[in-house]
DNA sequence: AGAATTTACTGAACCGGGTAAGTTGTGGTG
DNA sequence: CACCACAACTTACCCGGTTCAGTAAATTCT
């Protein structure tokens, strides 16, 4: 069963390695005529070219790496990673990229597997998830030269490529929506309170708030639905409970949805719930999440876009991606 | 920033490159002292061998692949694929194999990922899932002698690994509980019909469910939310509707929960539902989800360890791995 | 002590593509 | 007709490891 190579081709075709090299490979060199005949045979015979030899001689290896930093069972129930996923693959496969993924527990060994992966020439660049404040990987990459390019910003990256989208925007659009329905205390539940762009969405809810003479409650989480759970208890035992809850990311919207009907409060009657990302989930839930909602699956696309980019030694600055918008459903109401 | 290579270790250490080779191996050849040397040389510069040099020369590609091939959107929420992943991971990474993924619409265009990947020797082996009957990429790994193990049997697969659940013993223990509880009308929504597991499941409900004189309903679906609640509601405005409905995945059983509260039917009061795999998603919901529970991650690391011990050029069968069983929760209760 | 074996290396071929440099052969131009 | 330009190749080396055959020195055996 040996996989053949260019050298059985150039054999069949009687022509030289370098020839089928050219004509595989779109190059001058080589008549219209023996190029046709070189791929016909390459076709026939089932030819795929040796990545590793390609990544040997030339420099690509055509593979991106992607690392998940998330506990195992978060990972798991979290739409986010998955739709992010789902928006490279689109990109990189049309560009005969592959993804190489690896799931690891904390960013110093995500450190460490970008070193490897490099190292190794495993990869052409990678991309980085969740930045935040102070982030050692950002040294690192930058050490390395590594192409690479960061979803979660804004935040100080140097000259490596970041994507973000206005999360300020879409939670003040929340924010209005719910004072406009006449909510008057609104709370918030944050996710990993170290992530750059928890912190934004933090500062523009403080500040939307203030600004219309609201206070601000925000109990920091971990996207995780067991902490959304405790969260929202903190929030609904206080005698002067917020009337809406805006949370961070919709699998801790569910959780709270579960807490506020297991406290025998009506949604959207007593307590109105805004989640953060608009997930299949938030549809299959009764009854149904008012949401932020974001083309998650185009984010990654345009990720892997400017990775790609990059890689090609193209000159990428900060992007900002499209703001998610409010789609209201069955859980946000006036209060009662 | 030139990546460190064995030549230049060589050149450092003064030995030549082979003897290099022979000391980062573990390969006799070399005296103590010198590997020793030419370890402290090859960690103080950083190396790390270009697994490209390597595939080239020797043959693994210290890699394996893994298509998804389910709807985009579906993917995003089924805690399974990315609990699956887990799995594999922490036995890849322990043998420090990376993990390629790719996202496809149809199984022919998996067979062409696998051709190309195999073809590319980018990859040592690949995970299948989603056994179908007849199913083509059966033929074709065969045919190209890729290392593979399948998940999601058992089938006719020839010499190829299995791994699968016994999904009969499962859901047997479901139904009789449900009937213990006094539940005479028990129905199911089921996964794709054309999976092998969900044929499994079927025949087993259906024997099981004859065994005990009670009539078999199995209403199929696609495992995704919104299928799930069209079948959902399609069993509850029967006037004979069921007491009980055994989901094949949890996103159907939480979309078929919001289901019957959007109809006004208590749960489990006047319904009670059983999930298939536990995932945390089942205990966010109010009330929390009876379910049949298995260590996918575990499901997954088997799946790994049986796939890694076929590269190795073992002989591997078929395996079963743990039943799922029953956990009860507050979906489950007698019929009023 | 001399032969046989073992140890610790070196040098070179090899994997399978990519590509710069060299070699034909053809046609056009002055 | 000589000269040049250019197309259409071939040749040969490169990438960075692995591995096998060969060699000199050290050790063991008789």
């Amino acid at each position: 069963m040996k996989r053949p190579t260019i050298a059985d081709i150039a054999r069949r075709a009687g022509v030289s390695k370098g020839a089928v090299s050219y004509a595989l490979n779109g190059q001058p060199g080589v008549s219209e005529a023996t190029r046709q005949r070189i791929v016909a045979i390459a076709q026939e015979i089932g030819f795929n070219p040796n990545s590793a030899a390609r990544a040997l001689s030339g420099a690509s290896a055509r593979a991106v790496g992607l690392t998940l930093c998330r506990p195992a069972r978060i990972l798991g129930i979290e739409p986010w990673f998955m739709g992010l996923i789902s928006g490279f693959e689109a990109e990189l496969s049309a560009r005969s990229y592959a993804l190489t993924l690896q799931v690891v527990a904390t960013p110093e060994l995500e450190v460490e597997v970008y070193r490897r992966w490099w190292g190794e020439r495993r990869i052409d660049g990678v991309i980085v998830t969740d930045l935040r404040e102070n982030d050692i990987r950002i040294p690192v990459l930058q050490q390395l030269q590594l192409p690479a390019v960061v979803i979660g910003g804004p935040g100080e990256t140097g000259k490596i490529a970041q994507i973000w989208s206005d999360d300020a925007g879409a939670i003040t659009e929340a924010v209005r929506y719910l004072v406009a329905l006449g909510h008057r205390r609104i709370a918030r539940v944050s996710g990993l309170p170290g992530l750059l762009h928890t912190q934004a969405r933090t500062k523009a809810f403080n500040d939307t708030c203030s600004s219309l003479g609201l206070e601000a409650v925000t109990v920091p989480s971990d996207y995780t639905g067991e902490e959304g759970s405790r969260a929202t208890r903190r929030l609904l035992i206080d005698t002067d409970r917020p009337t809406a809850i805006i949370y961070d990311n919709d699998v801790m919207a569910v959780a709270g949805l579960a807490v506020a009907q297991e406290m025998g409060l009506a949604v959207p009657g007593d307590l109105s719930i805004v989640a953060w990302d608009d997930s299949p989930l938030c549809s299959l839930v009764h009854p149904p999440l008012t949401a932020l909602t974001r083309d998650i699956a185009e984010y990654g696309a345009h990720a892997a876009r400017e990775l790609l980019a990059s890689i090609d030694g193209k000159e990428v600055g900060n992007v900002e991606a499209g703001t998610a918008h409010l789609t209201p459903r069955g859980s946000t109401a006036p209060p009662r």
